[in-house]
DNA sequence: TATGGTTGTCTATATCAATAGACATTTTGA
DNA sequence: TCAAAATGTCTATTGATATAGACAACCATA
């Protein structure tokens, strides 16, 4: 299991941010299920080779963050420590994908405007730049747990309405369905990841130095024409993607 | 493109390191594709409201990364700025994969053991837990640029001799059809990011703070047996997948 | 060849990060 | 009820980070 040895001095990240990331990464894959605790802060600085002060540090943004709370006398309790799986398939679905593993899915919409396409936008709904397309800004939530930050761009001839069909279905799939798009497939799906920007940590609720697991799509009606080209940004310690061949 | 805008103060993580970031990044996205430079010292520093000397910092570890070289007098120039595409899909092969957009492939055999399949690994390779199998660690390179470092498992009756046909052959395809394996497909594929470990940031000559995209991949032979478990961890500004459905 | 724009270097100061040690407070269980 | 084990708080010191200003060195070009 996650081989909690030694941390090594580098420079630009403080030490305590590091050994956060290592007890997050530790909580997350598993390693303290029997207890449900966080071992001994002076264990803990034992095992990394710091001081006690900065492995409090260390907990202390953790605690902030919600994963762990301390309570003296007794030990940090470990609070919350899923990762919701996310398949990628031609019929991928967010609201569906998460499915059973959280109790309620919402998705919020942030901002909606209609502008004329990039040069890369159009290329991706197959228009030519310059043509009408709409923006939305959404933020999906899991239990009220922020997941992802989603900006999607739509056709805006075909799809006219949709924000605020989003609004009240507060999911794509029912936005489509009530604009006359019962179905829908998943064509392209690019990923890749990042550091998460001032934005983003305010909207998911990140801390400094999170990461981000950036998704652009591509979903097609059963004709194959374009339907939405979208980029998901993700929490990356809150997700994982599954793709089955 | 890239707004270059104010970095907000973060605590554990440098400023100079949030700037360097936010600049790759930029430099990644092409945002200086027209001059080939970086602005001006004074300029960045300006757009991210800090000190000059702040900014300098920033581009001295890009320097150290390779990614931009200062010339006094004329300013700081970029170097490089690839991010080789990866696609996913039921015949994934890393090698063929990335294909044309570097010269040089090569798989490079960093360690081999025969050892008790865990549970998980049993579970994946549809072995009971305990049976043996034989750990690949191995370290793949696109033009000498370390690309990903992977460990992987193979069922040790059937691939007896997998460790020494790797070494050789520099890929696993190769691998496998030198002991009789002609043909394979990916069946899942699992992607989550994290925080690069201090190995392997020695292995793939990362930096402090990078991000590894890691994806989790079980392949197997025509008639549906699992022939190999892998878990590859990608340098995040090196890499994309794609999943084309 | 002179000038403006750029990177390189130096000094100084204030704040943050990390270590170190001591002791208080709370919980649990013998 | 006491002792052990755990988190909470305080003081002090050192080095890294960030800002500020001034000037040197170098390059391109008018």
């Amino acid at each position: 299991m996650a081989g909690l040895k030694q941390v090594q001095r580098q420079t630009g990240v403080a030490l305590w941010r590091q050994i956060a990331d290592r007890i997050r990464e530790a909580i997350s894959s598993g390693a303290y299920d029997e207890t449900g605790m966080v071992p001994p802060e002076t264990v803990l600085a034992l095992q990394f080779g710091v001081n006690r002060h900065t492995v409090r540090s260390a907990l202390a943004a953790l605690a902030q963050e919600g994963i762990v709370r301390a309570v003296q006398g007794r030990g940090t309790l470990i609070e919350r420590k899923e990762r919701l799986n996310f398949p990628i398939t031609r019929r991928t679905r967010f609201t569906a994908g998460i499915g059973d593993q959280a109790r309620e899915m919402r998705g919020l919409l942030l901002d909606e405007a209609k502008e004329e396409a990039s040069a890369e936008i159009a290329r991706w709904l197959g228009l030519k730049p310059g043509e009408q397309v709409i923006r939305l800004e959404t933020l999906r939530q899991a239990d009220k747990r922020p997941v992802s930050r989603a900006t999607s761009w739509f056709p805006a001839e075909r799809f006219a309405g949709i924000g605020e069909a989003y609004r009240t279905g507060e999911s794509i799939t029912k936005a489509f369905a009530e604009l006359g798009l019962p179905d829908y497939v998943r064509a392209t799906t690019e990923v890749t990841a990042a550091h998460a920007s001032a934005a983003d940590m305010a909207d998911l609720e990140l801390t400094p130095g999170a990461i981000l697991l950036i998704a652009k799509a591509m979903n097609t009606d059963l004709e194959g024409v374009p339907v939405q080209y979208s980029i998901s940004r993700f929490a990356a310690d809150r997700v994982q993607f599954t793709i089955e061949n």
